[in-house]
DNA sequence: GATTGGATCGCCT
DNA sequence: GGCGATCCAATCG
């Protein structure tokens, strides 16, 4: 089980996400996410994201300004900004552009790839589709913890690995799922027809 | 200090 | 398709 150090191997930089945040977004379907948690990797191809903007976004948790929740959205690109919702769940984000731009990734969606059947009993489900199709499902399938938060991606602990899209997978481009202000914005994407979306 | 509601999920009908 | 779980950040007074 060495197999973590061929996805190290190919760790996007920092610089990959200190970009324009839909920019990211877009870029980072296909891509691989994994955790290794000290013994097992489990790892998934991402094929939905949704940007969060620091600029005129009012569905942003940054849109006020920082806040204890959301201070890690001003941190450096390429870390994990990790947030409880509804009480119950987490969602996982990687933070974009520069720190004074309180921005994120929320990546929404995985195809389950490597360390399956860790993933089977941490979300007590064994459908390959019910895995990772959402937010809150994916995180609690590569054992993501609210204790990530502010971590780095490039230290290689959860981290996204180089795998492009595959010829003819096409983006497709909606609005959000779930909010209700700025809810006409068009920054959702995902891979048109992948099996694994949350949602069609 | 109190109230409100949320970037969800899974079970129920 | 509807709704309860369950907590706390954000907002208001």
């Amino acid at each position: 089980m060495i197999k973590k150090e061929k996805y190290l191997q190919k760790l996007l930089p920092q610089k990959f996400y200190q970009r324009d945040t839909v920019t990211v977004a877009k870029e980072l379907l296909g891509q691989l996410l994994f955790h290794f948690d000290g013994i097992n990797l489990t790892l998934g191809r991402i094929v939905e994201t949704e940007a969060y903007l620091g600029e005129g976004d009012a569905a942003s948790h940054s849109f006020r300004g920082v806040t204890p929740r959301c201070r890690t959205m001003f941190a450096r690109a390429g870390k994990a900004y990790i947030y409880q919702i509804y009480g119950v769940h987490h969602c996982f984000n990687i933070t974009t552009e520069l720190p004074e731009i309180g921005s994120a990734v929320l990546i929404r969606a995985l195809e389950p790839l490597e360390g399956v059947e860790l993933m089977q009993r941490r979300r007590g489900r064994y459908n390959l589709r019910d895995l990772c199709s959402g937010p809150a499902k994916l995180v609690q399938a590569l054992g993501i913890k609210k204790e990530h938060d502010g971590l780095s991606l490039a230290e290689g602990v959860i981290g996204v690995s180089r795998h492009g899209l595959s010829v003819g997978e096409v983006i497709y481009t909606t609005t959000r799922v779930g909010i209700t202000k700025a809810a006409d914005l068009p920054l959702r994407f995902y891979i048109k027809d992948n099996q694994y979306v949350s949602k069609k």
